[in-house]
DNA sequence: CGTCTGGTTGATACGACTCAAATTTGGTGG
DNA sequence: CCACCAAATTTGAGTCGTATCAACCAGACG
């Protein structure tokens, strides 16, 4: 439950002290949404900006027949939807994934944050351009990529955006995804997900066990996955992480 | 060559006759690409804003080894990237499908725009949640959809939009892309789309030949294609689109 | 009239799906 | 602390949708 949006956002840009306190004052957390239920649903009228303070969600969409695609994680730090409230329904739902922490921002709060704080009112810009450039990867995801390298890209993707946040380090994380969380998400079958998880950990490209990755050479996984971190756009003037060249060892 | 921009933002809210005017200004044509050219490239600094004011463009993305998806295709009226500026570079390309012309409007033009007009301002923001909630779809088209599914959801996608614009009536549409743009932007091979091209004229589902598409019976595409429109976010106080229920004959 | 791009066809291969069952894990209450 | 249950993971066998590879054809164009 640390200050993941402020790191986050330091990903991109250098934040003043006053900045930092605006910024822990939207924090706050105004609900607790239980494991595995929808923080809101398809069809219903979005009023709030939702901020994850902690814990994992997910954005899905679903099929009349069932199926389910999962189009977005959420880890603490992430915002949903700048701006929904110009739409009048959600085409999507968000459930959480664990216990989830959100704060519930109002179109006015954020109206007066943007407003008085330029800065942070750019770092959100830069935040919403990355989540839609995820997007995007994620099209080619699982347009193009073998099963193998998509859960390779996968696990990348995610272990990278929990370090920019503070929730990874020395190549391990928590991770709380079931299998059937990383079939929704990468267009596969469960069972597939389970056999190609497999092939990842005959290889030695990861280890995932009791909700905990660990990925021993996240150069090698970035290969085998052709994880091309351009997408993430971290290459800024704020703190410089080192998701573009991980350390070699 | 209409006024296809503020069509399409019509969709959404009610234009003064001043902000038809303003956006006939930014529509200014300020280059013309040639068919198959690119418009930007991956890793470029993006310095304007790009609208699309005639002719058909793409957004891809690339693999080392020359896999390509499209995440995007861009008819008339549509934007790239409101605020692109604030990243360092372009994580995809962009690239014409047909001859195009656009008008690059500059960062400073941009904001003169939205601090004088709040109506355009807000519509422009609806036009790129809409984007970001195709992008969202698209994801969902090809990681959950047969084949089948896959190209009349595209079908439709396109035709409704270009409808929105003007660029179509009466079930038929010009339609510029090979089926090799139609393999990328599904992850199909084209000769699978050729296949499936050819279940969907057998059906009585679309008539696509010289560039040309006619969908007899838009509800029923809809129907195979499990195309819900609500991602379009076309209900709202603008000019009804009559895309959320066809008509029935 | 030849060239080229885009479209079409056929034969074969394989990656991922399906279905069904077994096993392990984690949580809960006695 | 153990018994129990549900959820998650694992395994196996068989099938199917889509990819691959290789020709061939048609129309557009210079």
């Amino acid at each position: 439950m640390g200050p993941a949006l402020a790191l986050r956002l330091e990903a991109f840009t250098r934040l003043s002290p006053e900045d930092r306190a605006v910024i822990a004052t939207i924090s706050q957390v105004s609900r607790i949404i239980p494991p595995r239920r929808d923080l809101i649903r398809e069809g219903e009228k979005p009023r709030f900006v939702h901020l994850m303070v902690d814990g994992w969600a997910c954005r899905y969409k679903a099929l009349p027949d069932g199926r389910r695609q999962i189009v977005a994680f959420f880890i603490p730090g992430d915002f949903c939807d700048l701006n929904v409230y110009v739409l009048k329904e959600m085409d999507h739902g968000i459930g959480a994934i664990t216990r989830l922490s959100v704060a519930d921002i109002s179109r006015e709060e954020m109206d007066s944050v943007t407003a008085a704080h330029p800065r942070i009112t750019q770092a959100l810009w830069w935040e919403s351009l990355v989540q839609v450039a995820i997007q995007r990867e994620w099209t080619l995801n699982v347009g193009q990529r073998s099963a193998y390298e998509r859960i390779a890209h996968l696990l990348v993707e995610l272990y990278l955006r929990l370090k920019t946040v503070g929730l990874a380090r020395d190549g391990s994380c928590d991770f709380p995804l079931t299998q059937n969380d990383l079939a929704d998400a990468s267009g596969l079958t469960a069972v597939h997900v389970n056999r190609t998880l497999q092939d990842l950990r005959r290889d030695d490209l990861i280890l995932l066990e009791h909700k905990r990755l660990t990925i021993p050479d996240v150069r090698r996984l970035m290969e085998v996955a052709t994880f091309n971190p351009s997408y993430l756009h971290l290459g800024h003037e704020g703190r410089n992480l080192d998701a573009r060249l991980e350390p070699a060892a």
